[in-house]
DNA sequence: CTGAAAGCGCTTACAG
DNA sequence: CTGAAAGCGCTTACAG
């Protein structure tokens, strides 16, 4: 049984194939008789538009890339921040009738395929997700000139409207909190350094200490809680008398915490932690994570309405959600 | 600047459209000359098929539909199964060559939009991920009559190809190990009973323990870290003095050990506590977690592969990936 | 092997 | 307000 038509509609309800597209469409000129008689046939058929065809001639798709950085195989993680980000945004766009097609971009030929994707017009328009500054990806999507936004601000210098909490606000904050408890040495586990937040974090722990008169104590993971095991190995063989760590985001402390509490170290006695991102597992670590809320989900949800005025024709302004310490255990 | 069209890159090659069509998609039956005419004129116009004009006449999307059960808003969760399932799979799809929609379906009115949206037609398959038995989606979806698979057997009574992992098999093993240390009482928290996969795990806890002359002490969750706090408590309450737990899955058992601390229990001296999934944080938690490994990710692919197979007219056979034992130290 | 033509199912000026 | 007609950009029998 093939799927009713346009024409069919028309056909059953007796009037023109445009009548029964503005009815359709919800155009407001057209005679409530008419409309009755073709709402019914709709009914009747049970008729649903057909997109391509729809699509071939508005030259519009309703359909929005979420582009996903992804880890080459191997790295796979259960990253939180992926369910978050993506939950939200899907949650945001679908709301607005548009549709999420997922694309994840890690190898080279993902990227080719992302591009022959998104050139051959199959979305209106475009949402990064977690780029990295190294990744060529934005730069030559841009070129395409189609509606883009980023979730995080991009590390390269590509205009793209994007979402952002306040990485330098939050990360200063953490800083002053251990300060205040009167750390003394306090050192910090960057992300990755191609990613802005990462730098941004980097950025306000250096500045915080400066006028302190502390030294910078560094290592740097990748936002994966075995990276903050290792990093906290090295902070611990760099500097034994630490006495306080502020990771730039919640996997990598508690993966931090592992590294203390085999170490034999009592957190936040032996050791303060400080986190960042407010995920939930920080409530279940073995001692409740003080972190920097920013929450995921606000600002991907913010990312996806940027883009949807973008759609409209809307601004094109920045959005920076403000970042706020969450005091619990561990520091 | 508009994109070129086929017609454009005939003319430019000098030849036929069907000529161009049939180069593009890479027919036989191709002249070598004719061939790199068009090649040429492709690269020089950077053509790229308009995929709406394509799928209206070949009647093909490439698209499919991934529709993952969401909780009602509130219940937002950083679910790692979200993050491994949908990326998984996203893999392997556009491994083929597919796009992956993704879609969420919570609200009713999500429903609407899901049944609608795979209806018009704008995909050639659907994969449900995590449906509920209570879920009406799986039955009206099966209406339509689309390959369809389920990432987990479906609690409803339609026949949807599935493939998931031996849930009775991986649950028998961790109450036997429990069993062989020698436990007495050895309590379940269970998932949410209308899923099948909380149903074969339970129903395997029941059937290992009946043997032994234990009597079963059961608490219920729905996989979130929060209900696992929750029913331990309850089962604190119910038994103070059980020496063991099941959970069934990782997320509760992560709960019910921040409980028991909080009880001041040991573990695994005064409580052995054993999951399921292996998850990553498993190796994280204090102690780090005994639990059952069933590769989500494996099981998605695995899904997703089935698809693909029934799109190519393949086989419906449900695949049963095999769960094994991880033994760490909470039991 | 190649090309002219029909047709996929819509929307949208354009007349009336 | 309504309808006939053109056209969106492809693919695919059908002749030659």
């Amino acid at each position: 049984m093939k799927r009713p038509t346009l024409e069919a509609v028309a056909a059953r309800a007796g009037v023109s194939k445009s009548s029964v597209s503005r009815v359709v469409n919800g155009q407001a000129t057209v005679t409530p008789e008419i409309r009755e008689l073709v709402m019914r046939a709709v009914k009747e058929l049970g008729y649903v538009p057909n997109p391509a065809a729809r699509s071939l001639v508005t030259q519009r798709t309703d359909a929005i890339a979420v582009i996903v950085s992804d880890p080459p195989a191997g790295l796979v993680s259960d990253d939180p921040m992926f369910s978050m980000v993506v939950r939200a945004a899907s949650r945001e766009l679908e709301a607005a009738g548009k549709q999420v097609v997922l694309m994840l971009a890690g190898s080279p030929e993902s990227h080719r395929r992302v591009e022959r994707f998104v050139s051959a017009g199959h979305v209106d328009g475009v949402m990064l997700v977690s780029m990295h500054g190294a990744d060529p990806l934005p730069a030559v999507l841009a070129r395409l000139d189609l509606p883009m936004v980023s979730h995080g601000r991009l590390g390269v210098p590509v205009d793209v409207p994007y979402a952002d909490n306040d990485n330098l606000g939050g990360a200063a904050q953490a800083v002053r909190h251990l300060l205040e408890q009167g750390r003394r040495r306090i050192a910090t586990i960057a992300g990755p350094l191609d990613m802005t937040a990462s730098q941004d974090r980097l950025t306000a722990y250096r500045e915080t200490l400066r006028d302190t008169g502390r030294r910078s104590i560094v290592a740097i993971g990748d936002f994966t809680r075995i990276s903050g095991v290792e990093a906290m190995r090295q902070l611990l063989q760099d500097d034994p008398a630490l006495d306080a760590v502020f990771a730039a985001n919640d996997l990598m402390a508690i993966g931090a915490l592992r590294t203390l509490r085999e170490a034999g170290r009592r957190v936040p006695d032996d050791v303060a932690v400080v986190g960042y991102d407010d995920i939930e597992a920080s409530l279940y670590s073995d001692p409740p994570l003080t972190t920097v809320r920013s929450p995921m989900g606000d600002q991907a949800a913010a990312t996806a309405r940027l883009l949807l005025g973008l759609l409209e024709g809307g601004p094109a302004e920045p959005v920076i959600l403000p970042a706020e310490l969450v005091v619990r255990e561990s520091a």
